[in-house]
DNA sequence: CCGATCTGGTGCATTCAACGCACCAGTCAG
DNA sequence: CTGACTGGTGCGTTGAATGCACCAGATCGG
């Protein structure tokens, strides 16, 4: 497994952007991983990268080399999921890139259950908005993507969909807690805290207000979904977010979907890297999360 | 790249049945190869072959090892034949199974042009039945197939299709000669010389055989079709073969379509093992191929 | 303009992992 | 039983990878 150690060098040049850097965050001579390089490079038949007066930069065949070492462990990483399977071991690692709106409830209780009947698998969860969240996946940092109103879709595939519509969030004592059907207009015209442009429920939002002729006008703007729930029970003001980030058990909080004539309802999305064969844990998971996401009571 | 030589010499213990004979085909000492596979094992986290009394042999964690070696290599050869192509120089090496149809002309002519083009891409062409072909795309052993109507698909991607009439051969002084149609029913009448069981023409023959309440009962049944095209000529005898391995330059042999009514026509199949991602020399010489193959006058 | 401080690259002595040799235990055919 | 296989192991040796010291070149600050 020499080749792996290499591999994990190299990324630590791409990485640090200089060989005498990598090579201290790594805890060997300059001089050793000087060589190591070159000798990949040489047995490799090209230069991957380009040498510069204050470093060195990953070069274009660098960068299809680094993509091909990640999708080799990748693959690597699958075959022991595969034999640990067969010898009916059931071990594995999971990585997951997901939404903030997952943390609370959904995820924990997915992987608390999964863990039940497995426990010798094991998770990484990566909160990631959701251009990040596809990067992690072709780079192969993850395995999983959760997401909501994805933005790019190339490299990405869908393995379940669920509609999730877009619920405004006060305090049980909210001038709007007794209507019966909730108009984006009512919402707007009160004090409201929204997520960043980059969020999906965000973009919604945008979207529905300029349909409308109005325009989404924080009083605060955070990248925290936590700060939205735990400020409108503070202020009386109107948070947006999407309901499987949210418990109909806390009183202290009311939600309501905003009315379908003013909003179409976004989509979360489970997915993975196009092409890509998962684990036998990772593919297990992602069956488990489907079921889950197709059983769950739409609100 | 210290890890190929431990697949390459895995794989040489795979094929031998036993660590010894691996060894004394790889020119190290049978300790020396006991201990990188041990170490090998190791690593990985679980045995590859099963110990018997006369041997070793692979376990199923080992094929799916070697499976993933396989890819591994295959991939790398991908990545440096891109790496060329960015770099202009175009090498790159691309396998091929295929029929032995091929040989005569078609291959030949393809390679030579490709090569006219691309002198940094070189070639090898495994002469193998339609069964044989798709095992070679799986196990990585050839990156393309050309074959005749191959009999099973899984695993095998179609990237381009030809039909092909079965064709009648003879002398031209056959009695045969004059007419102006070729009817299954005469072929049989007369000797023939027909492939063997595994060859598609022989499949397409037997089965259209049967519908007109006939059987083929070659005088001479072979592996070769080159003794096919040259038997013909000693003995006034008929042969069977596809247009694609035939020359009407050749005055010797005269070669007919069987009519239409009697056979169908059957296909020849330029493919790939599904879901692979080619080198750039060997997708760029399929294309090649596919166009020619397009371009094609039907017989 | 010059020295301090970066960068990647290289000759040389050292060291440790992989190797070959010799050998052991078990199995099996005759 | 014998001889010829098999995989596995202790031990001395060797060579590839390493660390150290150093070089050449580029950049930046004063």
């Amino acid at each position: 497994m020499q080749h792996l150690e290499t591999f994990r060098l190299i990324e630590a040049i791409a990485r640090a952007g200089s060989i005498r850097k990598a090579a201290e965050d790594s805890n060997i001579t300059a001089s050793a991983l000087n060589r190591r390089l070159a000798r990949f490079e040489r047995e490799f038949g090209s230069q991957i990268f380009e040498r510069l007066p204050r470093g060195v930069r990953l070069n274009a065949a660098g960068e299809l080399v680094l993509q091909h070492f990640r999708a080799q462990l990748s693959d690597l990483a699958r075959v022991q999921s595969q034999v640990a399977d067969l010898r009916g071991v059931r071990r594995g690692h999971v990585t997951i890139a997901c939404s903030q709106a997952l943390l609370p409830f959904f995820l924990p209780q997915q992987i608390a259950a999964y863990r039940t009947a497995h426990p010798g698998v094991t998770f990484a969860v990566n909160v990631r908005d959701r251009e990040q969240a596809e990067a992690e996946l072709v780079s192969f940092r993850s395995d999983l993507a959760l997401v909501f109103e994805p933005r790019v879709l190339v490299d990405f595939t869908v393995l379940h969909a669920v509609p999730q519509p877009v619920c405004a969030l006060f305090a049980p004592d909210h001038p709007l807690a007794g209507r019966p059907e909730l108009r984006l207009r009512d919402c707007l015209d009160h004090p409201h805290i929204a997520p960043a442009q980059k969020y999906g429920v965000r973009g919604l939002l945008d979207t529905a207000a300029k349909a409308i002729g109005r325009r989404v006008t924080p009083v605060v703007e955070t990248e925290s979904f936590e700060l939205i729930r735990y400020y409108v029970v503070h202020e009386r003001a109107i948070g947006f977010q999407i309901p499987i980030g949210l418990s109909s058990q806390d009183k202290s909080l009311i939600f309501r979907p905003i009315s379908g004539r003013d909003m179409p309802p976004g989509n979360l999305l489970l997915g993975q890297m196009r092409g890509r064969v998962l684990s036998v844990a990772t593919s297990r998971f992602a069956d488990q999360v489907a079921l889950a996401l197709a059983n769950m009571p739409n609100v």
